[in-house]
DNA sequence: TCCTCCATGTAACATGTTACATGATTCA
DNA sequence: TGAATCATGTAACATGTTACATGGAGGA
């Protein structure tokens, strides 16, 4: 055979279309939600509001101004007297049908980057006391990020008066699932946690 | 109380010693269980052969030579005639030090940032069989990425020649819950994968 | 003949973080 | 009086990706 290296996905998508970022694709996922400020979306872009992808406002700001360039958001500008003015953004057609596209192919690959797994690779060189303390902050802490990441699904009920499952038409369907595996994923790191530390333990000369 | 912005960590390392970045702590780790180059440590820093922290060569080479710079590692030159010249790398006492201060701090938040989950908040958007499609593909990645732990996992227990799970001392000992803690991630992700799935199949049509 | 493996690196670019900048309002 | 909220941005820096560069050995 000699097809090498083909075109693949050239129907998709005009060639001199500009690249969009995942940070960009995410913004017009959830503009796909709801009209709003760039504010607004770096409010929702990080904890206790996003378990997913997080942004802050610095980075957020320069990609919207892309997506714009691009053709995929516009904004309206709002005077308000008492508050900076603001601009409130939407998706185009063209924005529409850029994030369908995005959504539509895969596999997506989201490259691991963990550092307290890495650290877990090195918990071996500590003494067992200094392991332990670093295991149990880490339980503290992720069980106050399973909290968030419960108040945010509770969230998502009350907002629409609704329980979920959500049905597959529904805004919500995809982000509920998401960030319940999310939660369900520290739950486990927490259980692994505990395990852990009850191994360890377990290995130590009884004090106290 | 008057002592709002303490220094806090003082005593742990001289206020001059260069930082390093989760990377370079992430070979010190490796380091820390085996001497090796920089193209072996480049081969295991990602899959199959890794699931904590993903990198590629280019990048391990000046983290390296950054290392080296700061005092943690130190390497020694081979001189090949079949294959080019390589550098054994190791662990230095400071570089040990380091290490195992960086592994005690805590609590360790690593942002999230996957993909794949932005994707599902925008898969309602999709006719349903683009999202079925989208996510039979993403089914399909999954499962041979959970191979791949999987022959990572049964291949520390033949290195060692020990089931696990491995004693707190022992150099796996964190390695093997990680990839153990990542695979049952992975698991879980396929699982809601598989579901979702369902629920769509649910609400269409029946045909063929 | 071309591809892969070994083994090291650099350069250009994309992405993400931290800090700086402004300025009125409201709450403690 | 000082901090938090709303609202927008920029600049400097750190980190990560893609592509380029070299070169011999051994297998398909």
């Amino acid at each position: 055979m000699t097809e090498s290296s083909e075109p693949e996905d050239v129907s998709e998508t005009s060639s001199s279309d500009p690249p969009i970022s995942v940070l960009g694709y995410g913004l017009m996922a959830r503009l796909a939600q709801i009209e709003c400020t760039g504010y607004e979306l770096s409010l929702v872009m990080g904890p206790p509001r996003n378990f997913l992808w997080e942004a802050k406002h610095s980075q957020i700001y320069p990609v919207l101004a892309e997506l714009k360039r691009a053709g995929c958001v516009t904004y309206s500008r709002i005077t308000q007297e008492t508050r900076p003015d603001k601009k409130i953004y939407r998706l185009t057609d063209r924005g529409w049908e850029r994030l369908r596209q995005w959504a539509r192919q895969g596999p997506t690959r989201t490259p691991v980057r963990n550092e307290f797994f890495m650290k877990l690779t090195a918990l071996w060189t500590l003494q067992p006391p200094d392991a332990l303390e670093m295991l149990e902050r880490q339980v503290e802490m992720l069980s106050a990020e399973i909290d968030m990441m419960d108040t945010h699904l509770r969230d998502l009920e009350v907002r629409t008066d609704m329980r979920p499952p959500f049905p597959p038409h529904h805004e919500y369907f995809g982000i509920y699932a998401a960030v319940a595996l999310t939660k369900q994923t520290t739950e486990a790191t927490l259980a692994t946690c505990r395990e852990l530390i009850a191994r360890i333990q377990g290995t130590m000369p009884a004090s106290e």
